[in-house]
DNA sequence: CCGATCGTCAACCATCCGGTTTATAATGCG
DNA sequence: CGCATTATAAACCGGATGGTTGACGATCGG
């Protein structure tokens, strides 16, 4: 079975918490790409950016083809799914009512600075 | 300026990649909660809440009100939209995809098992 | 004032995280 | 074959994380 079901969301956010892998989402967002290649951008060892790519490989947001000596890895966003659907979830709550709380306060108090 | 705007993605996902501080947030959706409240449903020491708390302040998602000695928590879900603007980026990419090739290698080839 | 309650702070601890360096395995190429 | 390339593995390190316990501060209620 390809398909992982039991998306753990603990890895899946967690995963989505460094810059440097949300840089390499979006990287695989245009294509297959190579661990290499995914490392060269950034400035810190292969190993290092290996471990990332480990990461998101757990997570179940990357895949792997082995063909050679080279490894292309590909963007597997099925995982985000179920991310996106927590996010959504609380996305937008509150926020008119704080957004209206700090026009208001801005206006009425003119504190510091 | 109540308006946070740096939304610091890393800790914001940090703050998601927690079984216990996504309940928290779940929980705070149903309105104002106090840190006692929101530490209750768990099997830990208020202490070890109190630290989800903070992390969850410290991404912009829970602000405080204090009202003589007990603390108010509100959920604001504001750096939330700057999270789901990234997810959103991705979710269904490629999903369509893999989902026709794992059907496509379930019918066609029967590998082991 | 006294005691209970709510919450914080600080110290401590084990584990994890993100990076390094070094070594090694597997493949492609001349 | 011999060597460069690609990637992994393992050991190590400093700092963050997530939990504990214990002590403290502030507030409410009697």
């Amino acid at each position: 079975m390809v398909d992982d079901r039991h998306t753990n969301l603990d890895e899946v956010f967690h995963a989505l918490a460094d810059t440097t892998r949300r840089a390499m989402i979006a990287r695989l967002a245009s294509g297959e790409h190579t661990v290499g290649e995914l490392a060269r951008p950034f400035e810190m060892s292969l190993n290092a950016a290996v471990k990332h790519v480990k990461v998101l490989e757990r997570a179940g947001l990357l895949r792997r083809r082995v063909q050679g000596r080279a490894h292309f890895c590909s963007l597997d966003a099925r995982p985000l799914k179920e991310a996106a659907a927590f996010v959504r979830a609380y996305e937008g709550f509150w926020s008119d009512r704080l957004d209206a709380l700090d026009s208001l306060l801005r206006q009425t108090s003119r504190p510091e600075s």
